[in-house]
DNA sequence: ACCTGAACACCGTTCAAGT
DNA sequence: ACCTGAACACCGTTCAAGT
């Protein structure tokens, strides 16, 4: 086996055990039962759970990150690139009801360790920046700080959407929550 | 003490523990440690975690509605019950970063034993159903199946608001995009 | 450099035993 | 009716030992 497999390996693993059931349900055991090496064998890359969560969390950041920007470089239409961000989100949930790695990690929270934490914040951070970007393709008349909050906002009310249609087992139910999103946001205007 | 203390304060604790740390999180014996028995001992009242889950996530519901029904009937006026709502998933978010029973479990959801799925799915319709008799309060141009979309679209906004919140580890962030979900609905018109 | 086996204190669960 | 102690197979983690 080449140099860097295992660790490859073991991180790919994990990423798809956590989408699927959670940090805290994910085992070394299980996640070494995978990979065929034995448990004490993943502390050798990664000497605590928390430093695999971190590691797991960067690189999932950076592939979600790469993905998006090439959407916004090829497209570079607000509508588009919005489009394109709920298709990632709802391919996630379609495979085996998995979750976004920043929202189940986000619900998990209060348990992580400090550098899970930190990712989670980068998560969050990376991708709202995105969302400004794509926000400030189309005139509109918020100022800086407006703008931030809208992005937040949308990237909350997908999180949710995931969060909500994943409770209920419902591909279907991601759809309608969005579909309402588009008609005229959550909230009645008066 | 009197019959059913135990059981009652079991319930009670543990929905502390749940929503500070997740269902995953919850141990049989910090639970016991808490409310000053053996382990074992819960396992006579409730004798598997998925049943102490599901009788959690059952009472939580209904003490929710209870909650939303004296709003509904004080208030009759849906602007006012719909900032209530957003009132009382903010105050989870105070008390410790915590959140949402139902929320946290939905991203837990894959891994959770049957009876508790059912409850997470109870929840999410029985809050629904009262959105949807919230924004049926006023005139709308809404179809029934349009109008159970728009209720599901808030609760999933608002789920989400908490969720990025927790993440973010900053309630700031929860009223920061409920400010921006009242000016126009997460997503641009056109 | 990379992997392993054995040990540690934890977990949910079971069950025979106590009151 | 309610609680307990001891046992089971599981966790993450450590570490001395192997190649």
């Amino acid at each position: 086996m080449a140099t860097g497999d295992t660790k490859q390996a073991v991180l790919m693993a994990a990423r798809s055990m956590v989408q699927a059931r959670g940090y805290n349900s994910l085992s070394f055991r299980d996640l070494a039962t995978a990979v065929g090496v034995k448990s004490s064998s993943i502390h050798y890359h990664f000497p605590t759970k928390g430093d695999l969560g971190a590691a797991l969390a960067h690189q999932y950041t950076d592939e979600f990150l790469e993905y998006l920007n090439q959407v916004f470089y090829t497209s570079k239409d607000r509508r588009t690139c919005i489009k394109s961000y709920i298709d990632v989100f709802r391919a996630t949930l379609v495979r085996e009801n998995r979750m976004c790695l920043g929202g189940i990690m986000a619900a998990e929270y209060t348990d992580l360790a400090a550098e899970v934490q930190v990712q989670v914040h980068r998560f969050t951070q990376l991708l709202t920046d995105w969302l400004v970007k794509v926000l400030d393709l189309e005139p509109h008349d918020r100022d800086p700080v407006a703008l931030r909050k809208w992005a937040m906002a949308i990237f909350a009310a997908v999180e949710g959407a995931q969060l909500v249609a994943r409770g209920c087992d419902d591909v279907q139910v991601y759809d309608h929550i969005l579909e309402a999103y588009w008609v005229a946001g959550p909230f009645p205007a008066a």
